[in-house]
DNA sequence: TGGGGTTTTGAAATCGCTTTCAGAAAATTA
DNA sequence: TAATTTTCTGAAAGCGATTTCAAAACCCCA
């Protein structure tokens, strides 16, 4: 714990009252001279300012500044900046040259109320803590990038209390569309947040705001799998599913049942464990799996993160894989491909999603024609399934 | 390829035009009737924004609609906001009735502008792609979870002149502090931007600006690694690099190098391969070692992630982790303890330091004492590294 | 009841930029 | 050259808050 420099400089220095209304002036100089904002200084506000612009060269330059330096309006300069009416070329290059000459660049925030546009996506999210998440925001980031706009993060922790909250936070900063990831909120709120704002939804189905959401086929995925497993003859298929509360693992589960009926295989509740979606739950579900002696040649796990865990229990028993067991996961995380073996998995193309979303936002925002990916959960088969031993 | 239901809205609904400058006015609304923004409509522009805001409630309110209903000037509203100023219980009361009943919730942008605050954070990263940086970011985000503040990111690639253009991005957006990533930016730039904003640097030394730098030494981590190798009876050890001109890359080698040399062991720069931070190129290095038919027991590659490449192919040769080869890793990513085996690794808390980096920039902010946390790289041994064979 | 001191309050200025409006300047036409 | 358009331009009014300043209300006590 150190102490900060300016608190050293309070005590150290002759402290110098400034009259700056506590508007950000230069963080660099106070530091430097110790100077704490008061409102009422010992020091004449204007001189004060003027001052510290000079000592400093740092009172934030403004669009008045470069309409005198250049010697016409900020009217004037306001359209040779956005290009919105036509500028007598020797006025235009004048103000061109001083804004460079001043290194001006515009004030978002000022240009953000003025204009009513804010330049800001609001990104409800759920869980930034898991890889998914992680994949799906860093797609929507990239797919910002180079746009003016800006993605805000707020995070609803599975909870709607917090999702409201959330919510009501990207609200105040006056986001021009919102992104919503998954969630708990019932599809009422959905509907009246679409009316509110251009809305993408990733991961969620709304009814009558399809067009608005991107997803995969959680269902159609795991059924895959599962059907790919008894291919390769399995007849004895484990599941680890996800957290009861999510729909995710509600389709899933559902996905892998009906293809075990469509093949007139049982549905063996020993055989099925619930997991939390992380690697440490694959992990014991794998032991309270081999515990209950009820033996499977195949598992399949609700997302990768807990067929990792999975692997690691059936390395430490000795159990092989894809030999013994072939594990397959769903999500098909980067790492996936480089798991030892590499892991089949149920594509879920995470950072694609997002970036399209914000590709689709964009496009919303400005009213053009906008395009969701055709998600379609691919079966990757790579080298942790194999035929069932017999 | 679908068409926005505005379009389809133009042509088969007479459309209205409605004189709202653009300014956003309730976007269902507009997309439910097809209308489309003009400056000068068929319909008086008062009268189109009463009839709008009737027809949806959406005109945005603000201070002064509350100020009415209340009863009191918009500045007392203002005051029980922010309680800067004692207000008389009774319009205490009406304007916080006005503000439930009315929904209000002040615009950040307006406030923004009139404090002269954004409480936004400029966050300058270099790779968002990366499950490092990644862990960075969503430590970052959490740290600012529950403050005023909100993040933005920009990213510079690795490359200065686009860390330079990402830096003047985050400066139009006013952002009170400073958080920079690593990047290929000159010291004096740092020191400049230090000036302008409270900073705080990861992953990166600046000197005079120490105390605002949360980094790990990857000297000394490499060494460990290397060290512990060694007493484990390792004398030929393989060393995959990261890219050339990151300094991270340097002091793990140079650390690696060094703790040879204290062992009086040779450095070999045929078991030397430079890797690009990537699993792909883990993979190829170790194609490259083998090639090259200079034996070697362990292997200590620079992060995780090409870990990950190396001990995939060493799995597809057959050649076993730690039996034949120790492998070690540098970050211990959250995958890393389910790798299998799992992973001996140098930790890098990333996610913690994100954390604590965003926690420090709140205090630098509010001028208190604040902490960086105190970075030793932890060896994490797990179970991809043993006994030399002899 | 009047004077002095506190509290509360509202009007108005401000933050930095956009945009309307109307006048000035330039270009066109007659 | 005058009359008309068309282009440019600046003044001024917002955007939605905060904050200063000075007046209004209130309080207390002589």
């Amino acid at each position: 714990m150190r102490q900060h420099k300016q608190q050293a400089a309070i005590e150290s220095k002759p402290t110098i009252l400034c009259a700056t209304s506590g508007r950000s002036p230069c963080f660099a100089f106070k530091r430097e001279y110790g100077i704490v904002d008061a409102h009422y200084g010992t020091i004449d506000s204007l001189e004060a300012l003027v001052w510290l612009s000079i000592m400093t060269g740092s009172k934030r330059i403004t669009i008045h500044d470069i309409a005198r330096k250049a010697g016409v309006s900020p009217s004037t300069v306001s359209r040779v900046l956005n290009s919105t009416t036509p500028v007598a070329e020797a006025k235009r290059q004048a103000v061109t040259t001083a804004i460079q000459q001043l290194d001006y660049r515009p004030n978002l925030i000022a240009q953000g109320l003025a204009r009513g546009t804010s330049t800001i996506i609001g990104v409800l999210t759920q869980d930034i803590g898991s890889p998914f998440y992680g994949e799906l925001l860093r797609g929507i980031e990239y797919g910002f990038r180079g746009s003016r706009y800006h993605p805000i993060f707020a995070d609803g922790n599975w909870q709607q209390a917090e999702e409201y909250n959330a919510l009501n936070i990207l609200r105040s900063r006056q986001p021009e569309a919102l992104i919503i990831l998954g969630g708990l909120m019932p599809d009422a709120e959905m509907l009246a947040a679409a009316q509110e704002f251009p809305l993408i939804i990733i991961g969620r189905s709304v009814p009558s705001l399809e067009e608005y959401c991107v997803l995969v086929d959680n269902f159609q995925g795991a059924y895959r799998a599962t059907q790919y497993l008894i291919e390769m003859g399995h007849q004895r298929i484990a599941h680890i599913t996800g957290i009861r509360s999510h729909q995710d693992t509600l389709d899933r589960q559902a996905g892998y049942e009906q293809a075990l009926r469509d093949a007139n295989l049982p549905i063996n509740p020993d055989l099925i464990v619930e997991g939390t979606f992380q690697e440490q739950s694959g992990l014991l579900a794998v032991e309270t799996l081999l515990m209950r002696a009820n033996p499977f040649t195949a598992l399949f796990a609700a997302n990768d993160q807990m067929a990792y865990g999975a692997r690691l229990a059936l390395y430490r028993r000795g159990i092989r894989v894809p030999e013994d067991v072939s594990l397959i996961g769903f999500d098909d995380l980067p790492s996936s491909a480089y798991t030892t073996p590499p892991l089949t998995t149920v594509r879920q193309p995470t950072f694609e999603m997002g970036m399209s979303a914000a590709k689709a936002t964009l496009n919303l925002i400005d009213q053009r024609p906008w395009s969701l990916p055709q998600l379609t959960p691919d079966l990757v088969i790579r080298e942790s399934t194999g035929f069932a031993r017999r």
